[in-house]
DNA sequence: CAAAAAACTGAACGCACATACAAAAATTTA
DNA sequence: TAAATTTTTGTATGTGCGTTCAGTTTTTTG
């Protein structure tokens, strides 16, 4: 059982190890750049360990990408958790959705390439649905029962659009700040609902 | 001279060919599944034509990226012109960036994975400014000598990223019909101007 | 401290690819 | 029509890749 045990911390170490030198490699020369030697080389292991730890080189890249939209998921919730009114909720996914740090060019632009290879993958195709389906789960619980269901589903609509958006342009390199980006998501929230609505929302 | 010109005309022909059947590989088998024998085949010649007319494989590339966008920007263009108030330009160049018959899944994908790629690759990043820019430049003659300058920037902005995030969303297949995306973007910017600044944008 | 098991190595293999190129076919020229 | 030129072909070449695996080192077991 001591062996059991050790045998699992190993195994879940090096693949730790791999998945984030996968992701390193990923920043740093696109996802066609990424090779498994490279991966192996930037853990600091030989050619062959990504077959012993993985089924193959598709299966890290993978378990990067769940990683990273955890990581993403993760910055929402907790700021979701102290939010107090329905607005603070808005507020909370906006800004948990330009985390300080992450919303950087590189990592704006490996969200772009697997957005890219979900049209021929599977895999990312179904993460791509469950976090696009968690953040209009999320809008919905600011919503609910204050505004009207159509009313409700072009709202959210145009908040997620832009959200991806400024995520897109950031990959270009375009400068824009968190902050910056948050203010101009709330601000055309703002302007989408009527005075009466916001005032519901902040109750 | 005789022989010059009918030598251009098959020139141009065969590279309007392949750039065409590069187009419909790259629609069918992403970025990555892009190869010159495919191309080939699909314009119905042999592996070795694309040397031929094309430096290598990254100029037919080009060419066809280089092709897609003047398109769009044609059909924002045509728009334009017949446009008689600032309003209209506004609803000009928005209806523009959602052509009926290119708003599509797989066109979408395209351009997603171009914009991917433009992080690594110097001549797609080029033309990634230049279309960015005519779209900037268009909606400033919208909003020119009518809000002050922070205020058209935030607007453009906003609306730009919309459109952006609207084409990601169609390139994971979401179901967004040309005609509800126009109603979007135009709701927003109705949303984002005052009563008195729609006014003047009407006259 | 052996024996056994786990962890790791690095060379080797097969495959897919872009490109080069000599030869062939088609077309133009004189 | 014969020579010259352009156009096209299909094979050959070299490169880089993911994966495999026999063997080596390290760790665990008894």
């Amino acid at each position: 059982m001591t062996k059991i045990a050790f045998r699992t911390r190993i195994e879940d170490l090096r693949r730790r190890e791999l998945i984030q030198a996968a992701h390193r490699v990923f920043m740093q020369h696109g996802l066609g750049g990424m090779t498994t030697k490279r991966i192996c080389e930037e853990a600091g292991m030989s050619a062959g360990i990504l077959s012993y730890y993985f089924k193959g080189k598709e299966d890290v890249l993978f378990a990067m990408v769940r990683l990273n939209n955890r990581l993403l998921m993760e910055a929402v919730a907790s700021g979701l958790a102290q939010a107090k009114t329905r607005w603070g909720r808005l507020q909370a996914i906006i800004a948990g959705n330009f985390p300080e740090g992450l919303f950087e060019p590189n990592i704006a632009n490996a969200w772009l390439s697997v957005c890219a290879a979900s049209a021929t993958n599977a895999r990312y195709a179904r993460l791509q649905r469950i976090f696009y389906a968690r953040l209009q789960s999320n809008l919905a619980s600011v919503f609910r029962d204050v505004l009207p269901d159509a009313r409700f589903k072009q709202i959210a609509l145009a908040l997620g659009t832009m959200i991806d958006g400024l995520w897109l342009r950031r990959a270009t390199g375009e400068a824009l700040s968190p902050h910056d980006s948050i203010a101009l998501v709330l601000a055309v929230a703002a302007a989408l609902l009527t005075e009466a609505e916001r005032a519901q929302l902040q109750a």
